[in-house]
RNA sequence: GUGGUAGUAGCUCAGUUGGUUAGAGCACCGGAUUGUGAUUCCGGGGGUCGGGGGUUCGAGUCCCCUCUAUCACCCCA
């Protein structure tokens, strides 16, 4: 009987499960250097959690089962919905801004393909407790910041900017109402997956006659690329009275979000693209995706702000905003840009031993070296010292510990230096003391100054 | 959920118009070799040729189904 990896599962042999870890570890790195906190949850969520997030057809996409316990539960598809939970409950307890960050396994029972998978880890950061623009900024950076931490240049990867808000007044402006507005927004989503008549046939079913007028709008926002353009076309608006006052704010929280990147030396990996809208209902602002600068292939994280899911799933009004950066696409994307990944590490000593009456000494010594923090080896078998040299060469391991009958009898122990075939004859007592420099500057060192 | 392509050893692959007991390199294990290195030599384990069915005297090879991978569509939180 054989047994297989299930479709869109992995499984992770110490090579990939330590470039796995250095993700990880640079995700970690970058948040923590922003000061966000770390939290973790469980991996299994009552079903509903997700329903009411993002509707019943989610379910299709999930792996749940009913428990022994008669409970609808899931694996999690998102991090979001829990957290939205994990704050809900305690909302008013909380010292604001909450910046809270995890590193988590997500589920989706999809159909596996390039940059997708049915078990994938993400990253997610999010900012609870703070509406204005710089919570927004502070995001982007750390998204900017934490791709930049993999060695990718600022040329490598773009974030384009979007706004929910804004695209809702310029829906406004065009007379159309919320249900419609909806609907537009839907296939702006979608509009580069679509051609043109498709896309005028779309149109025309949601806003009839118009389509030709809407359509020639919503080209002429998607093309903006800088904030003096967006500021001209928002003061074009034929709005009036109150919505024209929140217009004129929205480009005030715009210039103030793009100054801020600016200062926390982003700017240059931000691009306004109205393009951008992001396909679930619940982001209310700005929104924004990290993509290969090419554009191709999926996005690399994406995020944004959502001020109603909070109170939504049943706790205070809260607003907040977060993105999600998965491991797949972020890993494809390195092996492209030739950037590797942390290899497993190589034990800093090995131990070649003589015979039993070795044996003893030696493995004080291991013992000894391990408890100071050294990651030491050594033989689990006797072999001959060729052999055993041979495989700590192999292993790629620093330095050879060996302990023959000759070194017995002294009580010395001899340090080789396996890149450079040097050696050290050093008392068994000086070997702890003597560790530190060794690892640090090689056996050299020593031999000269002892 | 729909479609294209592929599947032979742990990895990369060869395998003739269908013809005897399916091969190579790398990797792995053992030996030459119980006091010093990646070389060399010798030996070894490994495969129901993804799985099932069919055609045939005979299938790794041809046909059908299925599984898995991969790419695209749908979806993308």
């Amino acid at each position: 009987m054989e047994f297989e990896t299930l479709p869109g599962f992995r499984d992770f042999l110490p090579d990939a499960c330590s470039a796995r870890n250095s993700i990880f570890d640079h995700w970690r790195l970058a948040a923590e250097s922003f000061n966000f906190q770390e939290y973790d949850a469980p991996v299994l969520e009552p079903l509903e959690l997700f329903i009411e997030k993002s509707g019943e057809e989610i379910v299709g996409q999930l792996f749940n089962f009913t428990d022994r316990g008669d409970r609808s539960v899931a694996l999690r598809p998102e991090m979001t919905p829990t957290l939205a939970r994990l704050v809900g409950a305690r909302a008013n307890s909380l010292k604001r801004p909450v910046k809270w960050f995890t590193i988590g396994e997500h589920y989706r029972y999809e159909r596996p393909q390039k940059g997708r998978l049915r078990a994938f880890y993400q990253f997610n950061a999010d900012i609870l407790g703070e509406s204005g623009p710089g919570a927004d900024a502070e995001l982007i950076a750390l998204l900017a910041h934490t791709l930049r931490s993999f060695g990718l240049a600022a040329d490598d990867f773009v974030i384009r900017l979007s706004d929910r808000n804004l695209w809702w007044s310029i829906l406004a402006a065009e007379d159309l109402e919320t249900e419609k507005a909806i609907e537009v927004l839907g296939i702006i989503d979608k509009m580069d997956r679509m051609g043109r008549e498709r896309l005028l046939e779309k149109l025309a079913d949601a806003v009839g006659s118009r389509a030709g007028e809407v359509c020639a709008r919503i080209d002429a926002v998607r093309e903006i690329r800088d904030f003096a353009a967006l500021e001209s076309m928002i003061r074009s608006l034929p709005l009036e009275g109150a919505s024209a006052e929140a217009l004129h704010a929205r480009v005030e929280d715009w210039r103030c979000l793009m100054e801020l990147l600016s200062h926390l030396g982003v700017g240059d990996s931000v691009r306004i693209d109205l393009s951008i809208v992001r396909g679930l209902a619940y982001y209310t602002g700005f929104v924004f995706e990290a993509f290969e600068a090419s554009g191709a292939g999926r996005a690399l994280a994406g995020g944004g702000r959502y001020d109603d899911l909070v109170q939504k799933l049943g706790g205070p009004a809260m607003p907040a905003v977060g993105f999600a950066m998965g491991d797949v696409t972020l890993a494809d994307l390195l092996q492209e840009k030739s950037i590797d990944l942390e290899p497993p590490a190589k034990a800093d000593f090995v131990c070649v031993i003589g015979g039993v009456e070795e044996q003893c000494f030696a493995l004080q010594d291991v013992a000894c070296l391990r408890h100071l923090g050294y990651r030491v080896e050594y033989p689990l078998k006797s072999q001959n010292f060729g052999k055993q040299l041979k495989a700590a060469v192999q292993s790629g391991a620093s330095f050879a510990l060996i302990y023959g009958s000759e070194e017995r009898e002294q009580g010395v122990v001899r340090v080789r230096d396996l890149r450079t075939a040097t050696e050290l004859v050093l008392p068994r007592e000086k070997l702890a003391s003597a560790v530190s420099g060794i690892i640090a500057d090689g056996i050299e060192s020593l031999t000269s100054g002892d």
